[in-house]
Formats: C-alpha cells, structure tokens, sequence
DNA sequence: GGCAGTCAAGTACGC
DNA sequence: GCGTACTTGACTGCC
C-alpha cells in the first residue's frame, strides 16, 4: 500500500499545474510555463520519496493547453528529455503514477465534437505517462460520463468506445464510480464488456451505493486488476462534518481512517487521499498507516530493490 | 497589492 | 430556457 494525493503540494511553494487563459496563448508561455510545471513536478516527487508517499497524481494541468487545439507546439518532442529524466526518478524512488482528467473529459457523449475532444485529452494524459517512460500500472482514471436520459445506451456506448480506442491509450485507462450516476456494480458491468479495470472511490461508493460493503466492494474492484495493471487503486476521502455531498473533506479524519485501515484488511492496493489539504493528510495517513503491514515506505522500497538485485547476482541455491 | 470576475471545456437539475 | 452546482484554483483586469 502506496499513499497519495492529488496533483499539488501545499508545503512547497510552487504549483505544477499554473496555466494562463487562452487569450494570452503563446509558444514563448507555453515553454516558459511548462519548464516551470515540470521543475515543480520534480520537486514534488522528491519530497514524496523523502516523505514515504509513493503514490501521486500528477496534475492534468501540467502542459497548458495539453490538449487544446491552439496549442499546436511539438513540446512533446522539445521537452522529451526533461519527462525522461523525471520519469527515471519516478521508476528509481518507486514511485506509482496517476491521472485524472476533468469533469469534461467525456468518452460517452452523444455528441461528435465532445467526444473529439475527450479522445484528444486521453491521448493527452497517455502520451504524458508515455513520455516518462511509465509502464502499464501508471493509470488514467476516468468517470463513465453522462445519462443523457438512457443510462443503458450511455454505458454500451462507452464500451464501444473504450474498445475502438488505440492500445496505448486503452491499456492505462481504468474506470472509476461516480457518487451520483454510476455505482460500483455499473463500473464492474463496463469491465465485464471492455476489460479495463475498476477503481474503487470509496467515499463515491458511500454516495451511491450498490448494496456491496467495503470489504465485498474492494474485492469486486481488486479483481478486475490484472498483473499488468499493478496493484489496484482506491481512492478515500473522509467523510464531511455536515457537508455538501460529493465534495471532499478539507482534512483527514484520524477515526474514519483508522476504521478504513482495519475494515479494508487483507486487501492491499494503492490509496490515493482526496483531502483538500492534500500531503497533510497524506503524512498523517503515512503516519497512521505506518503500523499496518501493507504500507510500503521508501526505504523498505530500496531495501526490497536491493534484495532483488541480489538475489540476481546470487546463484540459485542447488537442490 | 488586493479584490472580484472570470476562465477551454459538459451535463443534470431545479425553477 | 436559464441559472447554478459540480470542484477548483488561480489568472487577469481594475482600482
């Protein structure tokens, strides 16, 4: 058990999601953004491995107008080196990749010119995992979409879709429950038809149940995981006071947690913390999780690293 | 420097 | 048909 959380640290003070509005487009603030973007990335993940947490999110914000269409900029060619070299750091720390894109990102819409777009953000989102050299276990996280007033027709379409998408896309993609539309089981039906796994949101699956507890629900999800895909993901958000539903709670509940840790045995997985204070949280989280035999921490990562190495360089024992 | 309006983008829902 | 919530921070213009 990695942990995590979204996109931005709080404790440094550089952003690597900073953007501008597209009425002051221009390749000079692309570069300039995305360079700074990208040397606040790496500062990010080395505070990570300093700090045991092994799971980020990267934000989609990292190249301005990633997928835009005024954004016509080969900087994926131009600053291949630089998301090589952070992706090398990524693979050396042990670090386990996420994205999420946005609330528009809709792979199920009727329409021709939301879809070209949201085909457009994927391949985004892929070609920035590509670009770091991350394996398949480096996801890309993505809500079913839309109703559009027939949830049956809305759903085969996503299937359809998912499966008329290119490999390299599709192979990164996993589908995650929404706390209003599509529950658990419909994530789990779209698996059944198209393969990807199934993240579980438990806090979503609080939202929106489908009759499943935590324990049955984080099994259904595991087992859509194969080892190609890595550990399974989970994402947690503790629950708010008395707040809105649906929006994440500004700090981490100690007791929620806690109660998360132990309901959620024997299952081991990666767990991203959707807390507004982001790495607070997750330190805490670290910190509670610390005692439980999953979590995995930095050092013990190199350790395991190095025994591996070893166990190369030594010959097998004769039997 | 501080404040308020606005931002690339979609959908659902209440009125 | 329109305004707002979702979720969200931060860019930008104005004072």
């Amino acid at each position: 058990m990695r942990i995590g959380y979204p996109c931005i640290n709080l404790s440094l003070t550089c952003r690597p999601s900073r953007t501008f509005r597209l009425a002051s487009y221009s390749e000079e603030r692309l570069c300039e953004t995305l360079a700074n973007n990208l040397a606040c990335l790496e500062e990010i993940i080395y505070w990570n491995a300093v700090h045991d947490l092994l799971f980020l999110r990267i934000t989609s914000d990292l190249v301005p107008f990633g997928s835009h269409p005024a954004n016509q900029y080969p900087w994926d060619q131009e600053f291949a080196p630089d998301f090589a070299r952070i992706g090398e750091q990524i693979q050396g720390y042990g670090l386990r990749i996420s994205m999420h894109p946005g609330q528009y990102t809709l792979l199920n819409s009727p329409r021709s010119k939301v879809l070209a777009a949201s085909l457009a953000d994927l391949r985004y989102h892929a070609r920035v995992l590509d670009l770091l050299g991350l394996d398949q276990t480096a996801k890309i996280q993505i809500h079913v979409g839309g109703l559009y007033g027939d949830k049956k027709a809305a759903m085969a379409r996503f299937v359809q879709r998912v499966n008329n998408l290119e490999q390299t896309v599709r192979d990164r993609l996993v589908v995650e429950n929404d706390e209003r539309f599509y529950t658990l089981e419909d994530a789990l039906s779209i698996h059944a038809q198209c393969g990807i796994p199934v993240l579980l949101d438990t806090f979503h699956h609080e939202l929106n149940p489908d009759g499943r507890s935590l324990r049955e629900a984080l099994a259904a999800a595991a087992a859509t995981w194969s080892q190609k895909d890595g550990l399974p993901m989970v994402d947690y958000s503790s629950p708010l006071p008395k707040g809105r539903t649906g929006s994440h709670a500004y700090s981490l509940n100690k007791a929620h947690f806690k109660r998360f840790l132990k309901e959620s045995r024997p299952f081991d997985f990666d767990l991203m913390l959707e807390v507004k204070n982001k790495e607070r949280s997750a330190l805490l989280a670290a910190k509670i999780a610390a005692s439980d035999p999953r979590f995995v921490s930095t050092s013990s990562l190199i350790r395991l690293a190095l025994m591996e190495s070893r166990e190369k360089e030594t010959p097998p024992n004769e039997e």
